[in-house]
DNA sequence: TGTTAACTGGACAATAAAATCGTCTTTAGA
DNA sequence: TCTAAAGACGATTTTATTGTCCAGTTAACA
């Protein structure tokens, strides 16, 4: 019952580039020594933030990470759900058919609703917010 | 972002047995044929389930499982947590010190928030109400 | 045009979670 | 008291997560 160590360093490393701005340019290591992230995970990562269109690279000298767009539009679930892959808080919410008991079960709607409550939550989270409030 | 399988076999676990009753005995290789659960998993399941003083285990021929308590009395979140131990949606959460960036972390309120209205959630669901929704 | 800083991608190792297997101990009942 | 049914316990295997390493590719800049 927890994200994974990669969806916190992906949350962790979107933070860190809404903070320097959308204009500038964060190189991959720099990033992963002040968040403390290991840095050949962290390259992964930023990778698949990337093929999720959340940022965009540039390679070369010079090079580097910026966020793809304003931090105002990026939730926290889009992050998470980047990396971790849509949030499931139990095997049986969601797909179909993974419940044998499906009909008569009465924990199932249990985790939906508490699902649904935390996807709203991280939904209604966006970056600019977190920004604004760290200052 | 998920509790483990574990868990969610001790909630079914747990519920088979409020369904038979507190005074009937089940053997685990039953519960684990009727809930699709790994026998010897199960096994596992609800000894630690037995040393959280949530059923009672008799050895022996007819021996078997029964609740400790009246489901009325068992939450979601005692199960969950007895299997899967303290709710953490996030390392930060919780354990002091864990984040090295503590004092103006944008994101830890959050995840604290989050996880505060999921255990509330799971406080407030216990055995005996998922029972009579299922009849 | 050559060097250097940076991302890319794949293979691999370490660790933790999930599941399995076999053996031992307990105990009701014939 | 003997037997069979049941839980207890420990070793092992399988699978997913986390983390490392290295050889490639790209592009700015001297």
């Amino acid at each position: 019952m927890q994200i994974t160590r990669q969806a916190d360093y992906a949350v962790r490393a979107v933070l860190h580039l809404a903070r320097i701005g959308t204009s500038e340019r964060a190189a991959t290591s720099t990033v992963a020594k002040e968040q403390n992230i290991p840095p050949s995970f962290l390259a992964k990562i930023i990778s698949q933030l990337s093929i999720a269109g959340l940022l965009h690279t540039s390679r070369g000298a010079r090079g580097g990470v910026t966020l793809a767009r304003d931090p105002r539009d990026i939730t926290l679930l889009e992050v998470v759900e980047a990396i971790d892959g849509p949030i499931q808080l139990n095997e049986c919410v969601g797909s179909e058919g993974a419940c044998t008991f499906d009909e008569s079960c009465p924990i199932k709607p249990v985790w939906c609703d508490a699902q649904d409550e935390l996807v709203q939550r991280l939904r209604g989270t966006n970056f600019g917010d977190m920004l604004v409030q760290s200052k």
